[in-house]
DNA sequence: GTTGACCTTAGAGTCAACTCTAAGCTTATA
DNA sequence: TATAAGCTTAGAGTTGACTCTAAGGTCAAC
């Protein structure tokens, strides 16, 4: 039985942010002491580490409410289940990769054109290629 | 002499998202008729261009503040300055983007290892993989 | 028996960049 | 002239994931 100190410790996960979570039903404390202090069990405690596993990989709080609701209940789930979550998540992820690949690729080919030294900005080519307009690809709204 | 809807259609911004942008000094409206309306000339019309063509190449408002101060006095601005926020902009995004690398290959071994099926998620190897703790990278605080 | 570290709660604050609302003018069109 | 479309403002709400605060109770050590 750890306390929160001691599961926080245990998982890198602030005790604020196990508090946090508990709010939102991702970890529990089975056990409280009298004085209402939070005890976690064995359970609980991998509980919080399959919380830390998919929060390291990148899951919203939300793909892991629905991970965990798969996980304490296996048998009413199906592996398509589990894959279709995580499919959604390789596909936000590939999205913003392409997005940042853009920016990347502006960014790289804005700092080649320009000297970068203690010149005057007057004949600047990144401050000129934005008042031309250097537009990779329109974002819309961010 | 363009209205706020007029500067929206020309800019692909939003009239509320120009509105906002004025309260953070990006656009300027030069003058406004006697009723209170907006009226953006040629030169509040290139600002806006700039503004947005930055903000596609995804610069934070902070840094296109920035940019602007250096724009509209560039004599006394150095290229270096520019090239300064630039490459910070850039050192930023590549480090998002490794970060989101990560998560992806994470993703792509777990998906491979999954059936994917209709079958009980009793025998899933994506929730295995998180029980055991499947971790590429502590991510510490999002 | 008193420090000081740790625990509790509800609820507020943070970040960035919007996004929307309400209430009330103004202008263009039919 | 009436209706609709468009403009104004201050200010509140949104998103996600924390992060912190205040005010107070508890516990181990010296
Ligand atoms: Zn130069
Ligand atoms: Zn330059
Ligand atoms: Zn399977
Ligand atoms: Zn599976």
């Amino acid at each position: 039985m750890l306390k929160i100190s001691e599961l926080a410790a245990k998982t890198g996960l602030s005790a604020h942010t196990i508090r946090f979570y508990e709010k939102h039903d991702l970890i529990r404390a089975s056990e409280r002491s009298e004085a209402g202090y939070r005890y976690y069990n064995d359970s609980d405690i991998r509980r919080a580490e399959f919380v830390k596993a998919a929060r390291n990989i990148g899951f919203s709080l939300e793909d892991i409410s629905q991970l965990l609701s798969i996980r304490v209940d296996k048998t009413s789930h199906s592996c398509q289940e589990v894959t279709d979550i995580t499919q959604h998540k390789l596909d936000e992820v590939n999205e913003k990769i392409s997005e940042l690949e853009s920016m990347q690729n502006t960014l790289q080919i804005l700092l080649k054109s320009c000297c970068g030294g203690p010149e005057k900005a007057t004949h600047c080519s990144i401050i000129e290629a934005l008042e031309a307009g250097a537009v990779v690809k329109d974002r819309g709204a961010a």
